[in-house]
DNA sequence: TCCGGTTGTTCTGTATACAGGATACCTTAT
DNA sequence: ATAAGGTATCCTGTATACAGAACAACCGGA
């Protein structure tokens, strides 16, 4: 019945008091930085950008430092790039989430190999 | 303006093709395993019958095998006990969550501690 | 002076999640 | 018999999340 084997899905979000940062803020600023562009990054991830929009603003106020700088009209319309504690945080926060996968995925191991998770017994 | 500082918090899943087994789950098991009752369980947890036990079926239904053995009627109504499975398979989960958890603290520390997250320079 | 393409912001309709009710069944004790 | 209390299941109203529309502001270039 199962067609892909058991596995650990670790998802890492950082706090306050409220969320403000987690794996979507992650994408969308990689693709900021990538695109130069909140909306092509929300258009890049089939999102709304009034809902990226949001987030950003969420993670921003929550955190107290802006994450991405904005400029309007000019040659192509405006666009979005990173600030340096964007970059950083960024940078940080996928660097900490590879290492905390590539963990889950020994601890996995180490904590259900030898379980009885191959005979359905139903 | 953030009463809490900044932290990670760590979620883990297991999946197969579709989730199966989380933090729900889990605190159903483990109050299951005190109570001896779905219901008083879910009561527990302030969650609707109905909602604990579409999550365990879903859980049960997705891994391939029981989690909790239930008896209905008799001197007390009946109620839910873990299967042998099922015990393995909350431990496991606990052990696992809590040490990537451990693991979660540390890398953090390494991650964010000389990131400029004090001043708030908005 | 208008056009193009982006940001900033709000609003609305919808889809999904969830709480809680309603009902049937089950078995021991009274 | 019947009461009691839990399991098993479905159904419904609501609340939250989200997609997408709508519109103003902005500014370099034609």
């Amino acid at each position: 019945m199962a067609e892909t084997k058991l596995h650990p899905v670790i998802t890492v979000r950082l706090y306050t008091d409220e969320k403000c940062f987690g794996p979507g803020v992650a994408m969308l600023l990689e693709r900021v930085d990538r695109l130069h562009s909140l909306r092509s990054a929300a258009m890049d991830m089939d999102m709304a950008y009034s809902k990226a929009w949001t987030i950003l603003r969420n993670a921003e106020k929550c955190l107290g430092f802006k994450l991405i700088s904005s400029t309007t009209g000019g040659r192509h319309g405006g666009g979005a790039v990173l600030t340096p504690e964007g970059e950083r945080m960024l940078s940080a926060y996928q660097a900490f989430a590879r290492e905390i996968r590539m963990e889950g995925e020994a601890l996995f191991q180490k904590y259900f190999s030898e379980l009885p998770f191959d005979g359905e017994q139903q």
